[in-house]
DNA sequence: CAAGCCAGTAACTAAACAGTTACTTTGTGG
DNA sequence: CCACAAAGTAACTGTTTAGTTACTGGCTTG
């Protein structure tokens, strides 16, 4: 640990070098492998990514990948594993103590919605691994231990709308989370095929907002009294 | 056209030969390259699906398959055109005219729903489209022109509905369909990596039903004055 | 009935691919 | 300051892959 932080940040005799981006950098050749997989991997899927073209995007010698990661499958469950631990860290970041609770479920629609949106590469990660049927997913181990926030979250707004006589007695927070989930990874994900049929560009920022405001109509609407 | 026809059922001098499945049959051979293409492309993306896989399940020949469909990138096409095909197909056979509206709308979610349920192959079709950017569906003019028979169905019902007073006036036929896709396609597809995170197999035969009612609960919730 | 076309086979090819070998360079701790 | 470990390079290997070549066998039409 100690001895990588000193290699890291380039400690030597004459510092110049160091400072300017130092010719060996471990952390940053990980870290510079494993955005570039994330690209390949979200562009082209498990099959269609390429070893070569991961090592050409990150500029750094395909040995060193196999050095770093072991083979293509070990950096591809280190790619799905850092997507999700991105998402279950943005999710413990959000506070809605003070908030009512339908203005509390609105947020956590939008969030789950405004994260999918700014994070293309997670829904497509999502759609290779659900066509392996999670192979690489039930292999983690770190994955299984990482439980969802939303879920707390969501059980508690629950039960403070119910107190209200607001939300029905019988909602399934599972039903709830895949709503609003549903509702966000199906346009985003489906956009290319669905602006084709339907001629009509998805991705066009009123359609983007009107679909906002739409999920959060329907999530609440599908839970009230 | 009538040669081909002559040629398939096989009427020939000692009819003995083509009722056993006679040894050349163009159709048959067309036919059956095309099912297992579809299961490949289905079960591993473009990137993954193998052209020779295809051919040992099929049962024929690899040289068959670029005679009949010219190469990999046209085989998927046409796959995907079939999987369209067989959509619209069933769309058609649907008739709404005897029944209220909300149990039309409750219908075409149903019928939704149960359509993915029964070809997850088309599904997984999908996925791999929409992870190229629908680069091969924009190509295809026969599918632009193929047109969904649901909406045309959907907006009747909600002009009904919105006349007997039961429905908004201002509900999108496009947000509508899209609700009804976006809550049975996410459930399927993504299946298997919630499941794994959720520890409850979405597989089973009840969370099945459940999840149907749901769908046409949310559905009907989100119309509704 | 023969001429020619279409269905079908087996073996091949060139390129792409994941992964490896053998080697050099750089930084650090004894 | 040197010995050793870790970081890095280039060129290679065996295999898999999409696509092809050169051929055989069977059906239909003039």
């Amino acid at each position: 640990m100690e001895k990588a932080q000193a290699g890291a940040r380039g400690r030597n005799r004459n510092g110049e070098r160091a400072e300017r981006s130092g010719q060996r950098d471990p952390e940053r050749t990980r870290a510079s492998i494993l955005a570039a997989a994330t690209q390949e991997f979200a562009e082209n899927g498990m099959g269609g990514a390429r070893v070569d073209a991961i090592a050409e995007r990150a500029g750094i010698n395909k040995r060193m990948l196999y050095h770093y990661f072991g083979d293509k499958e070990q950096l591809y469950l280190a790619v799905l594993e850092e997507a999700y631990i991105g998402i279950r860290t943005a999710e413990k970041s959000i506070n809605l103590s003070d908030l009512e609770p339908e203005e509390g479920i609105a947020e956590l629609a939008m969030f789950t919605w405004r994260y999918f949106l700014e994070h293309p590469e997670f829904l497509s990660l999502l759609g290779t691994e659900n066509l392996h049927r999670a192979r690489w997913l039930r292999q983690s181990t770190r994955l299984k231990e990482l439980h969802s926030q939303l879920m707390g979250k969501l059980s508690d707004l629950l039960e403070r709308g119910r107190a209200k006589g607001l939300f029905r007695e019988d909602v399934d927070p599972l039903h709830l989370y895949l709503t609003m989930a549903a509702l966000g990874y199906f346009y985003l994900s489906n956009q290319y095929t669905l602006s084709t049929i339907f001629g009509r560009d998805l991705a066009e920022r009123p359609n983007l907002e009107g679909w906002e405001r739409h999920i959060v109509h329907v999530t609440l609407a599908s839970i009230r009294r």
